[in-house]
DNA sequence: TTTT
DNA sequence: TTTT
């Protein structure tokens, strides 16, 4: 296939605490319940409406894992960054279900925290890692080193 | 809520021709089989590997299901920008069922063609409308009324 | 061309009080100065570091300027949707200078609140109106005419 | 700063080959000149009109480098996906002049070829790597291994 | 069911 | 400077 993109941003609030577990294969999962909303006018009736929307999160990056376990709770809201992932499953009465999760991978995707109700008030990241990070945002990069501050080309000009 | 953000962006391929139908109130509905693919080399066996995703597209902006309906087919590819939406239904044995779909509202939400195989040739978008497009992109447009709550198909499994 | 997409999307901090002016055609313009911020630790010297991008947002579309003029100040955080545009101009000396601005457009793109220390407290987004949102979100809207080529402000200067 | 975001994402053609230069630190760079553009008609007037916007596109990712060396030219259609970055600089007269580019960092962004007249016809990308790839695409990862096809969690239900 |  |  000549090239493709499968990529969902979310803004939004946690219902309930991350969900983290640990796989058989050793690896640590969280999942998150997150909401988003849309209010409107109702032409007709002029009142204000509201639809809320919820997303399943599903996260198999660790450093994104650890800060769902260290920072996140209900009520905390978050940028995210990740897939679409329909995964299919078979209920114990034998029926085959069908669930769409948005997927932040090892090594794509991305979380980042936006303060709210959640946050238990410090914004501090805690120390000793080495993350690369955009605020709280974890993701996307395996041992980065920063961002770009300049770059010795000396013939750059604006087009 | 203090704002929220529910987009999807994908790339893809249509794996059928549009499906367009008429709902009850008149209203035309567009839905789309779009396939976006991942590719990679397994690091055990060195074997390339693929995955795809299929993804249900849902429109309802007029504009744009008048371009599924006249340029888009099997192979096109197409840029497409819409909401997460997860829908509750009923199948013909009483069983609840749930299908998230990737939804273009009447005033939100983009596509936009990219070529690919299923492209007729004829890039023309046809005449006499005063539409606003970037290339054979459609959307963003007028008059909203509140998100979509429900919808009368109940002809719609998962697929 | 086969379609072409010009989307970026921030969430950041006001860096100042949004500004908004008058053209002469009567239209009103609203300019953000957005901040965002990555952080990380420097791998050789072990220090934590930050690197601050500043965004000049320009907004055409009404309803958002309104929301800039009544909701927004200095410290507060929003998500940003605009289009990428470079805009030449010429100085006091004659020297010509190029800005390159995230736009939103009267009938595209999208601004949202999502709180941060300069709101002033209430989230109430002030009532009479027939707008439809996503929280405090406003875009997406109506009776587009085309991209905007100019407009005429010449005491603007990259900040 | 509690989180920020900062995303660029283009589809659009390039208008000349990409330029790859080697830096005095021996990392290699390249830059695309991306165009987008917008077509409407001009309600006024009902002519067609167009605005085409110039993006410059700086990769610091080498697999991304690669990509470029290897399979894009002049005409190529791509998607990208970087960071705002405006850099300052000074020109020959010693006046400082201030370039805003669409960055792809080692570690952040991505490059998905969609086709377009300058794909010299071959797709095939050339073996004996072990990348993660979305199709053509590059970016994000280190050493990936591949998406998810399940995970052992019995007690998934969709919510 | 697409695409390469 | 691209593309249709």
């Amino acid at each position: 296939m000549a090239g493709s993109v499968n990529k969902v941003i979310l803004v939004g609030n946690l219902g309930r605490d991350p969900e983290i577990r640990t796989l058989n294969s050793g690896e640590r999962v969280a999942n998150l319940s997150l909401a988003t909303s849309e209010t409107w006018r109702d032409k007709a009736s002029g009142e204000r409406k509201e639809k809320t929307e919820w997303h399943r999160v599903v996260i198999f990056n660790d450093n994104i894992v650890k800060v769902c376990e260290n920072y996140l709770k209900k009520g905390s809201t978050v940028y995210v960054e990740g897939q679409l992932q329909t995964r299919k499953w078979t209920d114990q009465q034998g029926v085959e279900k069908y669930s769409t999760e948005v997927v932040i991978q090892k090594f794509k995707g991305e979380l980042t925290m936006l303060g709210g109700r959640g946050d238990g008030g410090g914004m501090s990241r805690g120390g000793g890692d080495d993350d690369y990070s955009s605020g709280f945002s974890t993701g996307g990069a395996n041992k980065p080193s920063g961002p770009r501050e300049s770059y010795d080309l000396n013939d750059d000009i604006p087009f």
